[in-house]
RNA sequence: GGCCCGGUAGUUCAGCUGGUUAGAACGCCAGCCUGUCACGCUGGAGGUCGUCGGUUCGAGCCCGUCCCGGGUCGCCA
């Protein structure tokens, strides 16, 4: 049935793109078969790629031969038919190509097709595992078509403007020493030294910055970078940052020049003008204002801290959380009064996955005002309360009192859900801006110990540097985030450049100078030969795409993902390997899934 | 690792309080049809109810186990 495609077989367009302009024309054209319909003396078939769908036709004028086998093609079957373009008798005014249809007098199956597992169509409404198993069938889709070739274009963006820049692009390792820092590795062994790995690179960090050391100082790589931690909407183990680097500069260089390539992006691609500087809020008032690191602000319901109107307040639970060193916190959810007693439930246990042990809550509805703790507090206390949080008709209250790192966590989640709940984010509404002066450090309890909060190799403010030793919590680091849309967009720092200040921070991490040496004398080393001042970020591009595109789950911008557990379920790696293989690399397993 | 949701025809789903032969729509197959475009009409095929075990006279439904998928918390320098 499926013939080789000859020389004279050349398409003229993409299906799509015929228009009455074409009439007339004699053409070519190949694709997949998006449906055909037989109604006797007649036939139809929807022909598909990547651009669209054209419509060929077959009647009583078409040679028997090409009528039969027209009368025989299937959904999925790939022609190549050609034709003279002309004008339909009854126009489709739902595609583009709508006016036109092309007339076969030559047809070739190239290739046949079994009916596929599920249609494919727009917004067809399959089961992820099964689209995941036949990925290559999924991206068939009209809506995964357009999200790649999106990606496609802001990749080209990005490349297009960092060069304008004077930006390199430079290749890093993906076989790189394991970083005992951080998110967990993907390792790699190798037949040649048993018993030692390679690492993936969970970024390029050290080598970018050794670029900068080297000279090169602007440098950029779209770049893929690995981490063996547990999948999320928004987060694959396997994922690409749009990554630069720039010696001799400041925070504000690096900011100017970011916020060229999204003023460029969101001009190329959306043809939206974003007005620039971009807003910049310190750690600090995000935390205090939004209840997170990276607030959505296309609505408001900021929080306000109610501590001091808690302080030895007759309710147990709001004095008591005072006391113990903790905070309470509100937001005024506006329209909220109307959210019925089991929906307030569900928020409570919404907020309590965030750890909170309840929440608070106060509504007022046509004068009607209902509460879980006003009974508790005196009349001051509740018009404090109600004042501070701005009360009027129709509002509803939620506080929450406890550590305040729980406040914030699920305060801070909770205005995003009752945001959600009244629909209060609007469609292509982009709302970003920079959150800068990061602590520099994180206590871990369980460790009993500092991590870095960005990385290691982060500069801390000249100011805070004197508390390294003494308060290590009370350190900022000149670290910034893009944040759109309430998504870390992107992130960077300026660089410890100097050996002596990198040492302080490894001691701060509690590393002796042996560990330090072990793990990053290279870069301790290298340090020691000249290093420019230098700094940097990276995008991570998957959410910039889906953010571009305004969808929810990353994996629709990324050809081949992975699932939860990390699996690829169309090839089902990871997979065992043979036993020949595993000697080789001298490994032996020890456990095993099955 | 914790919590929550889901798994019934190729697909999306319905399936009552546990009760005879598990249904619908779309898709598929066959026939008819000259202007369809989600073509229409007629007929047909298609099921280990995720797995294993338990309770019961009787399980798609109840209980337990495991598997698979999704969301989320932890985690993500």
């Amino acid at each position: 049935m499926a013939e080789l495609l000859n020389s004279t077989d050349r398409r003229t367009k993409y299906c799509g793109e015929f228009r009455e302009s074409d009439i007339g024309a004699r053409v070519c054209v190949m694709g997949w078969v998006q449906r055909q319909r037989d109604l006797g003396s007649l036939i139809f078939i929807d022909l598909r790629d990547r651009s669209g769908i054209v419509q060929l036709a077959f009647d009583e004028a078409t040679e028997k031969s090409i009528f039969d086998t027209a009368f025989g093609i299937r959904a999925e079957y790939v022609l190549c038919a050609k034709g003279v373009v002309r004008k339909r008798s009854s126009v489709n005014t739902n595609i583009p190509t709508g006016l036109v249809e092309i007339a076969v007098d030559e047809l070739k199956v190239l290739s046949g097709a079994q009916t596929p597992p599920f249609a494919i169509e727009e917004n067809s409404d399959v089961k992820p595992e099964l689209r995941l198993k036949h990925r290559y069938l999924d991206l068939r889709r009209p809506d995964l078509q357009r999200n790649l070739m999106a990606r496609s274009r802001i990749s080209g963006i990005a490349r297009r403007y960092f060069e304008e820049q004077g930006f390199l692009d430079i290749e890093t390792p993906c076989l790189i020493k394991p970083t005992p820092e951080g998110a967990r590795d993907y390792l790699v062994p190798s037949r040649v030294h048993p018993g030692k790995f390679y690492a993936l690179p969970q970024s390029p960090q050290l080598y970018k910055q050794l670029l900068m050391l080297s000279g090169f100082d602007r440098y950029f790589q779209i770049a893929r970078c690995f981490r063996d931690e547990d999948l999320r909407a928004d987060r694959q183990p396997e994922f690409t940052q749009i990554d630069l680097e720039m010696s001799f500069i400041t925070q504000d260089v690096i900011i100017e020049v970011v916020e060229g390539f999204l003023k460029r992006l969101f001009k190329e691609f959306k043809g939206m003008d974003i007005t620039l500087p971009l807003q910049r809020m310190t750690y600090a008032e995000a935390m205090d204002r939004f209840g997170s690191d990276k607030p959505d602000l296309r609505f408001g319901m900021e929080l306000k801290d109610l501590t001091g109107i808690a302080r030895g307040c007759s309710f147990k639970v709001f004095a008591s959380a005072v006391e113990n060193g903790g905070s309470v916190r509100g937001i005024n959810v506006k329209g909220g009064g109307k959210f019925s007693r089991k929906e307030i439930d569900s928020l409570t246990e919404y907020v309590k996955s965030y750890k909170a042990k309840g929440l608070a809550w106060l509504k007022k509805n046509n004068g009607e005002v209902s509460s879980s703790y006003a009974k508790f507090l005196s009349p001051e206390e509740n018009a404090a309360i109600e004042a501070a949080l701005g009360l009027e008709d129709g509002d509803l209250l939620l506080i929450v009192a406890d550590r305040s790192g729980v406040v914030y966590d699920s305060l801070g989640a909770l205005r995003c859900e009752c945001a959600r709940r009244l629909g209060l984010i609007k469609k292509g509404d982009y709302k970003m801006l920079w959150i800068t002066e990061f602590p520099l450090l994180e206590y871990s309890e369980e460790d009993g110990r500092y991590y870095a909060k960005h990385h290691p190799f982060t500069m801390p403010m000249e100011e805070d540097l004197p508390f390294l030793e003494t308060e290590p919590e009370k350190v900022r680091s000149i670290a910034y985030d893009i944040v759109i849309n309430g998504t870390e967009a992107g992130g960077g720092s300026i660089r410890i450049h100097t050996p002596d200040i990198q040492t302080r921070m490894f001691h701060a991490l509690g590393m002796t100078d042996e560990e330090s040496q072990t793990k990053f004398g290279f870069l301790l080393d290298a340090f020691k030969y000249g290093t420019p001042p230098h700094g940097g970020l990276a995008f991570g591009l998957d959410r910039l795409v889906t953010l571009m595109l305004e969808l929810d789950d990353i994996r629709d911008v990324i050809a081949f993902p992975k699932v939860q557990n990390a699996s690829e379920l169309m090839t089902m790696c990871p997979a065992l390997p043979d036993e020949k293989a595993l000697d080789e690399l001298s490994i032996a397993v020890t456990k095993t899934e099955d």
